[in-house]
DNA sequence: GTGAAAGCGCTAACAA
DNA sequence: TTGTTAGCGCTTTCAC
């Protein structure tokens, strides 16, 4: 109860909400029937339908989430695991077309989201907020290969992931794109224009779909019969990207074709590029990965290969909703990837 | 009597999750003694406490979150309210430092955060759930005057909003800074640097702080014996702001000062002034808002005045606790402004 | 179509 | 210190 006026402000007072059972005694009928008007049984009298729908509006009621969740064994949440920092998570506009994605199919349900943003786990609190119920399954993406609580919760409640988890449990569902072809896409378009030393700036070792996109690279880039230059790691930041960049023309000066694997650091990569006095594309060509809005707000033009991360989260999300129904989706659901082609390579 | 924990359970199977009562059984104390321990009691038995602590690990006991907050009419867990939609919340870094000072106050508390996006409110999905008991509090930013789902939400829950709301009630918290005053320094600093022809670009003239900025800027251009250019209402977005700009030049292209009221605007729309062959600040001075990121991001670095955002987060998380607590804590809240010089003014 | 009654898993008085 | 006993507000059989 707040502090300020006491008894004799009446308007600071916070509202006592109103009970089921006081809807029942308002419109005369049974809790039971209140309880069926409101979650929509078709099985009533329109006659009482009316009296509880005025009651209800009358009362101002809203039913008590816990009181419901503990009868129903269901909270009616998901919650949408980000094990990254806050900074990285608003840093990247891919998790904001995920949410975007996720927000957009659950608006047609009558799920809520919870953004559970944390690298770090203090005390555990968010895995026993995940494990205790309060959300009935959840969407994870960004996923780390360390990220072993996820585990533990992942036979509490379905779990959905964006991107393959590293983990060594595959039964549980994925939407991805085919990290490796899109790395190969990258790869043969600057093979294609003529580049002979290929390098790339890649994501963190630590992340499965960085090491795939990598993997799809080195394939193509060695069946031209190149050999492959340097595959720096960057850690999927502006910064990183930079750093990577300095880093590979340190150490492999005579590079003329870069995939770095993610737009933001390719938009960060460019004019260290640019500052080293090389021209873009005609000294060294560059790719970069995802199609986010960086992609075209550099001093160049990126070309790219494209993920449809709004899409994937509307499938994660329409997935998850599927499973909690009862119903069967099988574990690995595949989007396709696209090269769009600009100024870069 | 429940058989307390079976042998040796298989893993495939999904979610028996252990009750209060079987840890109970398995330790051999009554339930109300593992809730005790559950729940940090000091008036336990050390070796009461050992056996209930094993019990608890060895069975995965988990507290089930539906059944403590009906049982204690609390859920331990704060909503971040922000009424816009997802692309302006990921667009802005402003909600970025709001959401990290909140996160760093709840991390030294056994609440969890819930964000809540959206401008729009489908079936009243989100009213609901923050009338329904689900969250034992909200922060609110970002609010507009025509929100006014809020009211109702306010009398059933504590609120604290980041930056005054425009509602009647004032009896709420909030946690501000003097916008008027923001607006008036970033005024006498294009006055003082001998600036004839001051003009704005404000925030939609539906925020509460927006406006204030404006006032502060027309007092002092005012208080100088100047005639106060246009004020053009921006979006608080980089498009919006590039726009604002456009129609400023087109009526007023004798502006040699610009008061633009958020850095992301400011950064849109410096291209724009830099593009119609103005020099910046020789011929066009410009001072941005809040010292985000993108005040030293775009061609010119930006003499912004700066927002405390992080520790307006982190203090609006402080309060809301404190209240939650049963504290007092006055409503206002004012944090202090400050100048950031740099090139642009 | 409607109501009565039995819990969901937990906390909180009150006894012991 | 510990256990016993009521509920918290809702859903859900199961009779009627």
């Amino acid at each position: 109860m707040p502090d300020p006026g006491e008894e004799t402000d009446m308007s600071a007072v916070r509202h006592v909400a109103p009970t089921l059972e006081m809807v029942a005694a308002r419109a005369g009928v049974s809790r039971a029937t209140v309880s069926r008007v409101v979650n929509g049984s078709d099985k009533v009298n329109p006659a009482s339908v009316e009296s509880v729908r005025a009651a209800i509006s009358e009362l101002g009621y809203v039913p008590n989430r816990a009181a419901r969740s503990l009868a129903s064994a269901q909270s009616h949440a998901i919650a949408l695991v980000v094990p990254e920092d806050i900074t990285r998570f608003f840093g990247d506009v891919f998790f904001a077309s995920i949410v975007a994605g996720i927000n957009d199919r659950l608006e047609q349900s009558d799920y809520v989201l919870n953004l559970m943003v944390a690298s770090s786990d203090p005390g555990a609190k968010n895995s026993r907020y995940l494990m205790g119920g309060a959300v009935d399954g959840a969407v994870v993406v960004s996923h780390h290969t360390s990220d072993h609580f996820l585990e533990r919760i992942g036979d509490a409640i379905p779990l959905v992931f964006g991107g393959r988890p590293g983990l060594d449990k595959i039964d549980t569902w994925v939407v991805d794109v085919d990290n490796e072809e899109g790395g190969a896409v990258a790869a043969s378009r600057l093979v294609e224009r003529g580049c002979r030393h290929v390098a790339t700036i890649s994501g963190p070792t630590d992340m499965q779909s960085a090491n795939e996109r990598t993997r799809g690279w080195r394939r193509v880039v060695a069946a031209a019969g190149l050999e492959p230059g340097p595959a720096i790691s960057g850690d999927f930041t502006a910064l990183g990207g930079a750093q990577a960049m300095r880093e590979l023309l340190a150490r492999y000066p005579e590079v003329d074709g870069v995939f770095v694997a993610s737009d933001l650091m390719a938009s960060a990569a460019l004019p260290v590029l640019l500052d080293s006095g090389r021209r873009i594309p005609e000294d060294v060509a560059v790719v970069g990965y995802d199609d986010s809005p960086h992609a075209v707000q550099g001093p160049v033009q990126l070309t790219t290969v494209k993920q449809p991360s709004e899409a994937m989260g509307r499938e994660m999300a329409d997935i998850l909703l599927d499973v909690l129904a009862g119903n069967e989706r099988p574990w690995s659901t595949i989007l396709p990837i696209e090269l769009v082609e600009r100024d870069s390579a």
